[in-house]
RNA sequence: GUGGGUGUAGCUCAGUAGGUUAGAGCGUCUGGUUGUGGCCCAGAAGGUCGACGGUUCAAAUCCGUUCACUCACCCCA
């Protein structure tokens, strides 16, 4: 009986891997020059962490948590998103106090017991951010900017930025009691799943996709005509600042996230080369999570990736990324067993100069030695066999240009420094 | 949690009016005269046909159960 990954979780091999590494690669480079410093926190923390700030009765909380008992009984979370470990770094160290503005990027795993489904698993990766110590609007555009620009970087170059606003904590309650006051009397007319939203949380039902339901939506208030002033004002701002960097957007006064700590601006990518599951990433503005968890009043914002749906697209965009483009430098067959240890010292010193150098540890015959060579994309092929011992000479082999050069062999220092000066020559 | 689809070689898949030793392409390995790769040619290895049970003289094929994968709903990255 083999053993297999768990459902909803797998493995990333060679080639798949190089896309990864790559994304993240451009992440760190690209997150670093926007100013953001990487933090890392614990895959698990105490469970009341997400329970308080994600919400109790959200879907990720009441349903999708991998919850388990530690030794001592304590209850654990694997973490199914990364703000509120953030946050929590941010209050245990008191980072407030350190600088008045913190700017974060996170790359990880995190872990929602789900359904799997295209772009869903239980184990997922995210990469995002989270600014702290600041409720201006700029930042919101710069979240959105940042996010913006990393997928023209890696070259998902047609994403749609849908964006909104909840406003203020105060506003967001008094819109959903809008919307309840309002739909109450037709709740028996709407779909089996409006009708819990509406009591558990109001605001999902302007993104029902149920034709029926819309028509009743269509007649409710909107969202962004019921702000408050300064809200209205924030928002305003937002949008101004990304027409000014020219970042393109939609507003969409349907979206509304699943999370309780939201405040002021959301947004969201989505991308047209995934499935179901669109959404490339998320985020939005959280200005009362900090108070909330005890910390001092301050501002905030963030958004996430879902890796996972990123490399989903670049195997499609970019399958380029998943082949192994590296050449080989040097391969060096194994003929005589009695120079073999003579070229494990030569491969060694190779590798220590920088050289991509490799060498063959089975005895096969001379044409499977060549085809392994030719499989591995060696640029070079050091042959010493019995006639080159005879007649004290080694050969260098180019495959490029399928020539071989055969020199006289005094030593096993000439040897690496003729070798290493026809690789480093190309 | 609910619903649909699919399980045959490492990968992509053929293979039903149930009937001999279950196939192909790709990949892997070995050869194609004495020591040379890619292209070409030949050959080999590799499968308890997801698992269990049933019908039948006979099951990859029909029936039942189960597991896995997958897509979608809910919801999210």
């Amino acid at each position: 009986m083999t053993i297999n990954a768990l459902r909803g979780t797998y493995d990333i091999c060679p080639p798949a891997s190089y896309i990864w590494e790559y994304v993240e690669q451009e992440a760190r480079r690209l997150f670093g020059q926007f100013g953001y410093g990487e933090i890392r926190t614990p895959i698990f923390e105490e469970t009341r962490l997400f329970t308080r700030s994600i919400g109790e009765n959200t879907d990720i909380v009441s349903k999708e948590m991998y919850t388990f008992a530690d030794r001592k009984g304590r209850s654990i979370t694997l973490r199914p998103e990364a703000t509120a470990p953030v946050v929590r770094a941010f209050l245990q160290h008191k980072l407030y106090s350190v600088s008045p503005l913190n700017k974060f990027f996170y790359i990880g795993p995190m872990f929602r017991y789900e359904r799997p489904q295209a772009g869903r698993n239980r184990q997922f990766y995210q990469l995002g951010t989270e600014i702290l110590g600041s409720n201006h609007p700029y930042y919101d555009a710069e979240s959105i900017a940042l996010a913006h620009q990393f997928l023209c970087v890696i070259g998902i170059n047609n994403p749609t930025v849908k964006i909104n606003s909840v406003g203020d904590l105060e506003s967001k309650k008094l819109f959903g009691k809008m919307i309840q006051t309002k739909l109450m009397p037709q709740q028996s007319l709407l779909c089996a799943d409006c009708q819990t939203r509406l009591e558990k949380n109001p605001l999902r039902v302007l993104d029902c996709k149920n034709p029926s339901c819309k028509e009743y939506i269509k007649d409710l208030p909107r969202l962004t005509d019921n702000l408050s002033p300064a809200s209205k004002e924030h928002f305003a701002q937002v949008l101004r600042f990304l027409d000014s960097m020219n970042i393109p957007y939609v507003i969409d006064n349907c979206l509304v996230r699943g999370l309780d700590y939201y405040t002021e601006t959301i947004f969201e990518i989505v991308h047209s080369n995934l499935g179901s599951q669109d959404a490339l990433g998320g985020g939005g503005r959280y200005n009362n999570l900090v108070e909330e968890m005890e910390g001092p009043s301050t501002g905030a914002v963030g958004f996430a990736f879902g890796i996972d749906r990123l490399v989903m697209v670049l195997e499609q965009l970019r399958p380029e990324l998943a082949t192994d483009r590296q050449q080989l430098d040097c391969y060096i067959l194994n003929l005589e067993p009695s120079v073999f240890t003579e070229h494990v010292a030569l491969v060694h010193k190779l590798r220590k100069t920088g050289i991509r150098a490799d060498i063959c540890t089975e005895e096969k015959s001379m044409k499977a030695q060549f085809r392994a060579a030719n499989k591995l994309n060696a640029r070079f092929v050091v042959i010493r066999g019995k006639e080159e011992i005879e007649k004290n000479i080694f050969s260098i082999k180019n495959m490029n240009e399928a020539n071989e050069e055969k020199i006289s062999y005094t030593d096993e220092n000439t040897l690496f420094e003729i070798l290493r000066e026809r690789i480093i020559k190309l």
